[in-house]
DNA sequence: CGCGGCTTTGATGTTCATCAAGTAAAGTGG
DNA sequence: CCACTTTACTTGATGAACATCAAAGCCGCG
């Protein structure tokens, strides 16, 4: 399969290990660690599509993602970019036999897959890393469901300002950043049309909120942006 | 406490057992069953408000609730209507020890608490039960992101049309049906203007859609129903 | 170097929020 | 039970917000 690689186990030394497999034994430790496959994707390469069957557990390991669906239109609406160490796993990993939502990589990728059958498993025989399971995926969840509340109650203004201090705060953790997505897949996450996201950048620019040469985006007044954000 | 009331166990016909409690040993549904305390709601009560601490795993037994938040301009914005068997212990109960949102009953309700303390022991112990409990409540949430998604992706006759729908054959199971929220409610629930709202329930009066008599609902063309609400 | 996709901007029309005024319905106190 | 108050509902008129269409520039890629 392209971009496949099989890794000896770094398992140990992971971040992962103390986010969600603090409770294990060692022994089933290093039973994830074998099982474990480690897949590069390059950007652009699709992980996962809406409908195909789920055999696999994953979850980021580096890049940046998207989960996206398509609507009744043929366009794109997308739900969530998000950074490792979130579960991309989709959010119906223990309810469904197939994802309800695609998945591709914004930016080279790696992501972790473990059998489903095995971490099925591993949480019958413990119920401490169940728990630990329980708390990480319903935070995930959460913030999904948040995220898209915010973006409901705003206006336009308001959702462009919301997701630049996103991307700034949340994903880069800087005040100048690559935007991993074009304006198109901006418009798909906030539901608006790809010209007046365009055209709210053009107006950020004018007023000296932010600075952008292509994707390249500076952000220069942080509270004003706060303010649109808010305000909207 | 208002409303409080402590039932012998009849937890043993209870149709949510076989939802969620399956997997328990007799020994352990009986410490659940003495554990847990049963109360009701009347019509408009509040059964939990955004940032109470969360020391109680509740679910509803009976009746209709809404799961809402407060927006930074101060209006109600409401993120799912549901009735029983769904988990209405809010969406983030293994991730933070406090709601995120607050729940109220549409109808009079009853719903079951049980010490989350003692939940968690047990999912601690029986990860059979663990794992059936990250089924139910991903299916839950995931429901709540998913409805989000498909009315963000409308305009106001689809959301609408979509939320006549859902309240006619996802909550009554019937073509006609007493609306369990006010019209501005249907407002905070798909994000648009009371007036605008009212506007289209004229509109698909007077297009012979639907009829209605204050809060009755007919639905009278269910086909053009879907058509609106799949084209907007 | 030419083609196609992404970006930008302007012009136009549609959709929606807001304001206002009026009616119906539902609670409240005498 | 009635007068009073309040809250929900309804409709119209107006303007603001947003989508859509179109044309042109830009950039990367074959």
């Amino acid at each position: 399969m392209l971009g496949t690689e099989k890794k000896k186990c770094s398992c140990l030394t992971c971040d992962f290990r103390d986010l969600v497999f603090t409770y294990l034994t060692s022994a089933d430790f290093q039973r994830v660690c074998d099982n474990k496959v480690e897949i590069s994707y390059s950007k652009g390469q699709i992980i996962n599509i809406e409908g195909d069957t789920m055999v696999d557990f994953k979850y980021l390991k580096s890049g940046l993602v998207k989960l996206y669906k398509r609507t009744a239109n043929g366009d794109e609406q997308i739900i969530a970019i998000t950074r490792p160490y979130e579960f991309v796993s989709n959010t119906n990993v223990f309810s469904e036999g197939r994802y309800k939502y695609s998945l591709s990589a914004l930016e080279d990728s790696v992501a972790c897959t473990i059998s489903l059958d095995l971490i099925k498993e591993l949480v019958e025989n413990n119920g401490r890393f169940g728990l630990q399971l329980l708390s990480v995926l319903s935070r995930t969840t959460e913030k999904i469901i948040s995220q898209g509340l915010d973006i409901r109650s705003r206006n336009l203004a308001g959702r462009v300002a919301y997701v630049l201090s996103y991307f700034s705060k949340e994903v880069y953790h800087s005040r100048v950043f690559d935007l991993p997505v074009s304006r198109k897949e901006v418009a798909d996450f906030i539901s608006m049309s790809t010209a007046n996201v365009i055209r709210t950048f053009s107006e950020f620019k004018r007023d000296g909120i932010i600075k952008s040469y292509g994707r390249t985006i500076e952000i220069i007044d942080a509270d004003k942006l706060e303010v649109v954000s808010k305000r909207g």
